[in-house]
DNA sequence: CTGGAAATGCGACCCAGGTCACATTTATTG
DNA sequence: CAATAAATGTGACCTGGGTCGCATTTCCAG
């Protein structure tokens, strides 16, 4: 990597404290930063061609990325999950080798390390412990994904969103951080519903004192009443 | 395990065909054996106890299991996925050790192997090569979640229905073999929906020419119109 | 063969949530 | 700093699909 020993640092640091990496040793990861380059994308930086992450493999360093298809039937775009600091892509197509049909795209600017999937290839023959840090990723965004699946099912549009909601506050600042910035329509395809919903539920969470909004932020103002919301659903 | 030779050439005949084995050896295939035992489980056979898992793992010589969840708001069960012959449960208490709040019911009369949980993490110690291949399993079965999301949101029950249907015809037979024997309840389960909508769905289905029903068989008379109604959703 | 349970068929009704249309506010950019 | 685009607020209306109730058929166990 052609950066600054600072750059490299905090780089490795990073990498470091990623689950996906804790196992691998310091020269092992040295020698994965060598293959890898630092890639700065504004928001709305697309992956539009399922057949890039054939070629190349990334590690999110900061930001977020949306994982999305296209509902062509209602025009709009259904997002199927949301990556941030220390998830990578594609998994899918590192190990089957198949195209995934899939979009990415940044929600905000975002910082990844890129790498050459057939580099990263080799680098796994001489580390396969990464397999096993891999199935526990998988596995895990896997349960998150069923989650998905019975929530979509079980509740009604307004409990979704609260549920988003809860599960993105931050306590310090009872800000819902990484939603912040996103539009009624991102909202929407996080949910499986449309921006129509999306403000008309907001507007009654509103009125009911569950939070309040300021140029495209939520700051919740009464966590209980938005807990009883996803928990006591009548 | 204490079997004739017979039924144990049967069982090594089955895991060599199993995708996760291949890569395995003889030896240490005949280890996986040995610390397996064959257990025969007629229909609705359950494991309601999510704990269960986290002592026992199953692969599946033969049958049908699904994996499901409980709706309690509306009553009714929901499955997540439906696992046949060479799948295996559960990879996430395996991996992640932690319990997996799901339960499973044979959906007809099945075949597995148990394997106690804490001898297999053994055996897979000596045979680190299985992580990989779960590794692949694993992130099969996340895309096929993904596609049933995207189905989900994106397509009406009736469209899940006719798609679940397609997708499990025999070409041979024109039966849909796997769901054969499962009521209209168990139809609703595995697309989110109702019985009275699966009902409702079959009889024009039936009216369309589509499909026959006899004795709670489905048999596909014209698999073109079924195609149409996938495809040119209107 | 038979009585009860399970599975299915079907009509009446209701509502969450989608669409459409348009006004209003907030960002962005020559 | 317009002016144009993007994002949001809101009402009117429609419909897929859920619930309820009940009749009918099919399946088994006794």
């Amino acid at each position: 990597m052609n950066i600054g020993l600072e750059k490299y640092r905090y780089y490795t640091e990073l990498m470091r404290e990623n689950d996906l990496f804790s196992d691998i040793s310091h020269d092992a990861l040295d020698q994965l930063l060598e293959i890898a380059s630092a890639q700065y994308w504004p928001k709305k930086t697309c992956i539009l061609d399922p057949t890039h992450t054939l070629y190349t493999f990334y590690i999110i360093l900061s930001g977020k990325v949306k994982g999305y298809v296209f509902d062509d039937k209602h025009d709009r775009p259904l997002t199927l999950f949301l990556l941030t600091q220390n998830d990578v892509f594609d998994v899918f197509t590192l190990i089957n080798g198949k195209v995934h049909d899939i979009r990415y795209e940044t929600l905000c600017d975002t910082e990844v390390l890129r790498i050459p999937m057939y580099k990263l290839k080799e680098w796994i023959q001489d580390n396969q412990d990464v397999y096993k840090a891999l199935l526990k990723y998988t596995t895990d965004k896997m349960m998150r994904m069923e989650n998905y699946i019975s929530n979509l099912i079980m509740e009604d549009t307004s409990i979704r969103l609260a549920r988003l909601l809860y599960n993105h506050v931050d306590p310090a600042s009872n800000q819902v951080e990484i939603l912040n910035g996103l539009t009624h329509d991102e909202l929407g395809a996080l949910i499986g519903t449309t921006r129509t919903m999306v403000g008309r539920h907001i507007q009654s969470f509103k009125e009911e004192g569950i939070l309040k909004t300021e140029r495209r932020e939520i700051e919740i103002t009464n966590l209980e009443l938005l807990q009883q919301k996803i928990s006591l659903n009548p």
